[in-house]
DNA sequence: GTTAGCAGTCAAACTCACAGAGTGCTAAAA
DNA sequence: TTTTAGCACTCTGTGAGTTTGACTGCTAAC
């Protein structure tokens, strides 16, 4: 589609921008990005690249930027995917090498570290508990009326959540309870918790309805809810010169700030290994004017959590992939 | 100190001030102020309530905006604390009435709440867990490796935490562990869970040093760790035009990303029942051009929570002061 | 003690001119 | 046919100079 040249004009003009932030002119190509050929001829090429929707212009004589056509073409064709030093996959390994308890732990330590690292906003969030297993659910008398219930999962996903009763409750009946859902729930997908369920345990145990609606009803609940959503460095967003124009800096705060946004862009769209959404490319117009990079932490195809970059469409897309690409695979390698 | 006719004209200036944003000139208080005299006498006041510092001046020619005295003077002085409407009453107690499980799911409703009704950016924290009293200690074995304990405090507090272990554990050790803890700890302070204790269970239990050392060590970890701190409507201030200088926009981004800035402001200096911290009165200097709101949420003189109100010098104090009066007093009141 | 009136001050908005950076095009060179 | 040099043209950003309007401070009269 493009010639050798082209791909290079191409390329030199996302780097130099990704670095400058400024428009770039067929001048600044003539140095330092191994283009063989003066101005005039790179200002042909820009002006085809152009014509093709590769590049922009902010007016008749400024230098040219990257349309998110332009981006999408260098991001799926010219990066370089293994921009990360030596340095930085040992600062990245030792942190990953963090004991933790809660797998909800470790996406959080990998999210802060990639923002460390590439110095953009990331995003994080826990597993999905619907798409699990039950392994065993364990229910814990703390009080007259109240229980503590922990829901073991095959991906070792633990949730635990409190119940209040109206009405005194005993042991005995917390170990009817533990052995009424264990039976039933074992090894069963989360939404096994249905009317199915329901009317079973209301049968069986038609004495203590009072008891059994709430539980039901609260671990439903939480197994539903979404996860919490973890932010790491939003101020080191405010730093880069596109947040100087207070309607970008505007949206941004209105993105992070809106929960539901920021979950359901995490969830979105999976096809791939690692997403990239430049610009436009959002579904929400709110994200108009920032990329997205995202991807899933998987154990044995099981999904742990998802991690996201929102920084803006002049996001150094080689070091950000290259860096995420890393810590997937590292994540995906501790099977632990 | 001041006659009654400089109090109002202070009054007038602070509140027209919270109004509009904008300096105000003599003039403008000539009209619906209740001061039956000229624009020229009210320049000779404005004149010595600067000389005494409650104004300020942005130039020469510019109308009087309050300074951070003439705002304090007000707040202690001049303001109406009970500036807060019949519908905004329903639907706090309708808010505050949602049934939840757990404790911080109150103080979090709270926050949200005031959030909505005053419009300005709240931040909330749960109890401090150090300060309570261990009423139990339950452990419950959750796999081979893995163990969960869920201690409560007399103020009904519930912590849980994750232990794993590298060797296995069964089911008889996890009741001596029961039985240890329960025995040495109940209706103790959290700082008992200190070197005394450690050695009488090392002493105890010698044979499975491997096995207690895990437990102190997360449950000290959880016990002291600083709890989430929740964040609400951010966006909200930026529709403020103090926000229209990226200064500020980018010094209230840096506050609260900075999480131990923001417990550091919840957890100072409780004297009063409602804390105002004005501008240059916080101790922080980056905290300089914003105002600070906090109060504690207690019952039966147990602290369960904190929550702030983040927001410009020009804050609405009436109306902040107010509704945090109101919701301290429901949540005080709702002993359950 | 209060007020009218006026001179003085300052910020904000507007205009204008100009320098500088960059392109597009044309015609010559390779 | 491709590349290059050169030049005219375009547009932004900046800074100086001007005007406008909102206020105050002061003085003298009420």
């Amino acid at each position: 589609m493009l010639d050798e040249r082209k791909k290079k004009v191409l390329q030199a003009i996302v780097e130099e921008y990704i670095n400058t932030a400024e428009p770039v002119s067929s001048n600044a190509l003539t140095q330092n990005h191994g283009l063989e050929c003066s101005s005039a001829t790179i200002r042909n090429e820009m002006s085809e690249l152009e014509k093709s929707g590769f590049l922009d212009k902010t007016h008749t004589s400024s230098g040219r930027i990257p349309s998110a056509k332009g981006y999408r073409y260098y991001v799926d064709e010219l990066l370089n995917d293994n921009d990360i030093s030596l340095e930085e996959i040992k600062y990245i390994s030792s942190k990953l090498e963090t004991k933790v308890n809660e797998i909800e732990e470790l996406t959080k330590i990998a999210a802060n570290t990639i923002s460390e690292v590439t110095h953009y906003t990331t995003v994080s969030i826990g597993p999905k508990a619907t798409a699990q297993l039950i392994e065993e659910i364990k229910f814990i008398l703390l009080g007259s009326r109240m229980m503590m219930a922990v829901i073991l999962t095959d991906s070792g996903l633990v949730k635990e959540t409190i119940i209040k009763f109206d009405e005194d409750i005993n042991e005995k009946q917390v170990e009817t309870i533990n052995y009424m859902f264990n039976h039933k729930l074992k090894n069963q997908p989360i939404e096994t918790i249905d009317r199915p369920l329901e009317e079973y345990l209301y049968d069986e145990m038609t004495y203590s309805i009072n008891v059994i609606k709430p539980i039901i009803e609260q671990i439903k609940k939480v197994l539903e809810e979404d996860n919490k959503i973890y932010l790491e460095g939003a101020n080191k967003s405010f730093e880069l010169p596109e947040f100087n124009s207070l309607e970008v800096a505007k949206n941004f705060v209105n993105i992070i700030d809106t929960k539901e946004l920021i979950a359901d862009m995490l969830n979105s769209g999976f096809a791939e290994d690692i997403n990239v959404y430049i610009g436009e490319e959002n579904e929400k117009k709110e994200l108009k004017d920032f990329s997205i990079v995202t991807f899933k932490h998987r154990v044995n195809g099981k999904e742990l959590g998802t991690i996201g970059i929102i920084g803006p469409k002049r996001m150094d897309y080689s070091k950000v992939i290259s860096v995420m690409k890393y810590i997937n695979k590292k994540l995906n390698g501790n099977n632990k």
